[in-house]
DNA sequence: ACTTCAAGATACAGATCTGTATCTGAAAAC
DNA sequence: GTTTTCAGATACAGATCTGTATCTTGAAGT
């Protein structure tokens, strides 16, 4: 199939940046030279200079495609109709790429840590997250009384998946897809039991 | 004061590790070089080589160093006649160097996570840090019955912490050193009152 | 069909980094 | 006090990486 020319050049944009998440989560994202991202999408580096300015906005690029991504699987899981099984299955679905994934979420945000300019992207994902948390939270503690504040258990549930799943990257073999879900689910029956105690 | 050549030698060492930690937390481990590491220390690349076969072994003496701490600090907080209030403590103390502290921390992590050879440790630490709070779990539901294993409970404990601790360097204005207490005591509190109903 | 234009390849200059090999000066040994 | 030894500095060769400048080729426009 022939592609018009805003096509292919788009074509190769996405292309870079999927090489380039590869390499960041095999050698980090100061382990990655631009040669070796541009070789990985079937290109040289002419190919990359003339799409990105420098790796920096790239990863800039990266950060905001991933965030974008991540967003619209919060929102997606949410609006399902069983959004406690949705996750289950999302995280079994995401068990053979967990590591990948992880670790380039992780170089993402260490870089993103470092550089004031993206530094806001990260805490908008962060944000959104834990308010989806705190709206799911009081929705499940309509009418009863929650053992505190909704928007601090919203954070707990939120710090406790992102724990369990670099738990679940260290010891795969040790600890199984379903237990972020388990361990959320564990939390949320023990705090409306003692709700209405 | 006169220095021995053996005490020169260690001094030399340590100044390297701790400028190397410095670094790797401010640039990463891959972003760092060899030649910045010896120069933060205030030495050239020579003392570096003659030192550490290269940079990947530093990396483990660093990671191994770390870690140690890391476990005789566990160890001192068990043993602490209020272990709550020591953690507390600790928490307030770790405030200031929180982001530098946790993002050498994670770079060591995705290091070890890249390497076979060194990967070991990382999964040590782990597994000491879990097993010492199952026991405080299993000490505090000594006689009630705990609402779920007592191994599964400390691996959200354990999981909750870190991911805390995460979100407190994201936002360090929004969220309070005591935090981490705070929610681990709100859990225990939750599970032992359901243990009792 | 012929011209124009731009995506991507190639070539080049400069910077940086690594690792080794050699040198120097001060502590240790006698 | 002289010699030996070794920690750390200096010098060097090779590799790699970045960014720009130029070239080539195929799509777009007429």
């Amino acid at each position: 199939m022939r592609l018009t020319r805003e096509q292919s050049r788009a074509q190769t944009r996405e292309r870079l940046l999927a090489a380039a998440a590869e390499l960041f989560a095999e050698r980090g994202v100061n382990g990655a030279s631009v040669e070796q991202i541009a070789e990985r999408a079937g290109y040289t580096r002419g190919a990359f200079y003339g799409n990105f300015e420098d790796k920096h906005q790239l990863v800039g690029e990266l950060l905001r495609q991933r965030t974008l991504r991540e967003l619209e699987e919060v929102t997606v899981l949410q609006e399902a109709e069983n959004p406690w099984e949705a996750v289950r299955e999302w995280n079994r679905a995401r068990a053979d790429h967990l590591t990948e994934w992880l670790t380039l979420r992780t170089e993402l945000m260490l870089y993103a840590l470092r550089n004031e300019e993206i530094r806001p992207q990260l805490a908008e994902r962060e944000t959104i997250a834990r308010d989806a948390h705190t709206r799911t939270i009081e929705r499940a503690f309509a009418g009863k009384k929650p053992p505190a504040d909704p928007a601090f258990l919203a954070l707990i549930v939120h710090a406790l998946e992102d724990g369990l799943l670099v738990q679940r990257m260290l010891f795969p073999d040790e600890i199984a897809d379903d237990v972020v879900v388990d361990a959320v689910e564990l939390l949320m029956r023990t705090w409306t039991r003692s709700a209405e105690g």
